[in-house]
DNA sequence: AGCCTTTGACCAGCG
DNA sequence: TCGCTGGTCAAAGGC
């Protein structure tokens, strides 16, 4: 696949005043704030340190800080780029002893800017970790202002209010610099194998910047936050007694996209039923039709199509959430499994499967079919993100981020390095309703590992919709008088 | 028996 | 309006 047919999606961290940039990529960390507080000149410096993985330049988010300036104390939320008249505002106010001498003041110098430096991503698997630097105000007073603030005890602390994505870069270096054994003899390899988990779209969903404009401007482009019109149900109450209606509004939405390897279908730990397969016009591959077998009721489905461009991939497209846990075991005839050999498709994949080793790590989160799911319309995600509660432990670190310690330990590599990279996408801003994330990832569903652990003292997360009960969900349905689940 | 796939017909959306 | 296309249904049969 062309680079250029990606637009990567970018977990927004934007400042207020920011649109969020469809085309743009930023993954970051929590920002480390070091500050410095010098006298003479008169200069505070705050350093954020972000670790931004992106394409381009992009306005960078900072997270809330706090200034604190002996007994008082101003929030800043987030940064922008006038803060610094508070600043000096906030520096003349709190302590009479400067009132005087900055009364007049002679400012030679105020340097405003708030630059990102990133570096290009050359390759899909090579990332760098960019400083993010921010400098208020650079303020330089003229005496005699030095003489009077000597003892002035200045801090900032960044707040933290909202969950970030934590450490999720620092595992990507430790990857690169980890050897593959599988990497022998083939062009290079990817040196970091990284699977996007729900975690990476619950913060971005949950991101205040986010939800802030869905909240105002939930039907105006662009959308900013998933949102999918899925919530169309086959109609219980069919016209045609004999015939269940499934209505298609909106049938195009795409939830995710990914493309995944033999062994990776394999390893999906839910159970699909074969409904469908269509030959789709100008596809050399039928299309295969699946829906989640495990619970009745479950609205997942995805869609299954050997890639055009690379032997032993399949598109994956995967539609709706699962309103239930993952099964404890896959049923012998699951999807994966491909009994069936009169399907030529399904054969090719059944020779792989019925020679790999069992299934392992059923219980991990895996990269898409676990929990990228969406709320079912926009009331229903103002409803669940303006409740803040904190996960459970358990569900916290189901949910939390996952980076594979292997590359792929399949015969695949070769055909599977160039993809070994994580993209997301938002569909193009004149798609009012659907929104397309693709992941391309090799990332098995096994072979992963919490290498995470969660900062529980200070994230506020967002419920998971599907991680919660059953029970919760009625709940919600009822609070929006409708049946989700049905 | 239960769950699966296969398969042609049916249905909705769209140009 | 009509035909094309993709998604879904459901009967039939397999494992
Ligand atoms: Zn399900």
């Amino acid at each position: 696949m062309a680079n250029g047919d990606w637009d990567l999606f970018s977990i927004v961290h934007s400042s207020k005043d920011t649109f969020l940039t469809p085309s743009s990529t930023i993954f970051e960390t929590s920002p480390h704030i070091q500050t410095t507080f010098e006298t003479s000149p008169h200069t505070l410096t705050t350093t954020t340190t972000n670790t931004i993985i992106s394409l381009q330049n992009h306005t960078p988010y900072f997270d809330d800080f706090t200034l604190s300036h002996e007994n008082n104390s101003v929030l800043f939320s987030p940064l922008k780029s006038n803060d610094f008249l508070s600043f000096k505002n906030f520096i003349s106010n709190s302590n009479p002893t400067l009132t005087s001498p900055i009364r007049t003041p002679t400012i030679t110098s105020l340097n405003t800017n708030i630059s990102a430096f990133i570096t290009p991503v050359t390759t899909n698997t090579t990332f760098t970790t960019p400083t993010l630097t921010a400098i208020i105000p650079t303020t330089t007073f003229t005496s005699p202002i030095s003489t009077t603030t000597t003892n002035i005890n200045t801090s900032i602390n960044g707040t933290k209010r909202y969950p970030i994505i934590l450490d999720f870069p620092i595992f990507i270096k430790q990857q690169q610099t980890k050897p593959n054994n599988n990497d022998q003899g083939v062009s290079p390899k990817p040196s970091a194998n990284i699977e996007i988990t729900t975690a990476h779209f619950d913060l971005a969903y949950n991101h205040p910047s986010v939800l802030r404009k869905i909240q105002r401007k939930c039907n105006q482009l662009p959308i900013q936050v998933p949102q999918t019109s899925f919530g169309v149900m086959p109609n219980t109450l069919s016209l045609h007694p004999n015939r269940k209606v499934w209505k298609r509004k909106n049938n195009n939405v795409k939830i995710l996209e990914c493309h995944l390897s033999v062994e990776k279908i394999k390893e999906d730990p839910w159970t699909w039923r074969k409904y469908g397969e269509k030959i789709i016009k100008g596809s050399s591959h039928p299309r295969s039709y699946y829906k989640c077998s495990s619970f009745n009721i479950c609205s997942a489905k995805k869609i299954v199509e050997k890639s055009k461009n690379k032997e032993n991939t399949y598109v994956v497209t995967y539609k709706g959430h699962h309103n239930h846990k993952e099964p404890k075991r896959k049923h012998k005839f699951a999807i994966g499994s491909f009994r069936n050999k009169s399907s030529k498709e399904g054969l090719s994949i059944a020779k792989v499967a019925e020679s790999s080793s069992n299934v392992r790590n059923m219980g991990l989160s895996n990269v898409v079919t676990t929990h990228f799911d969406q709320t079912e319309n926009i009331n229903t995600q103002i409803l669940s993100t303006q409740s803040k509660v904190l996960y459970p432990k358990n569900e916290l670190t189901k949910n939390h981020l996952f980076v594979s310690q292997e590359v792929v330990s399949s015969s695949n590599v070769e055909n599977l390095s160039s993809s070994n990279v994580m993209m997301l996408q938002f569909d193009e801003p004149k798609s009012s309703d659907a929104q397309v994330f693709t992941c391309e990832s090799t990332i098995p569903y096994s072979q992963t590992k919490s290498m995470g652990s969660c900062d529980d003292d200070h994230d506020i997360l967002i419920p998971n919709m599907r991680a919660m009960s059953d029970d919760i969900l009625l709940d919600f349905n009822h609070l929006n008088g409708r049946r989700f689940f049905s």
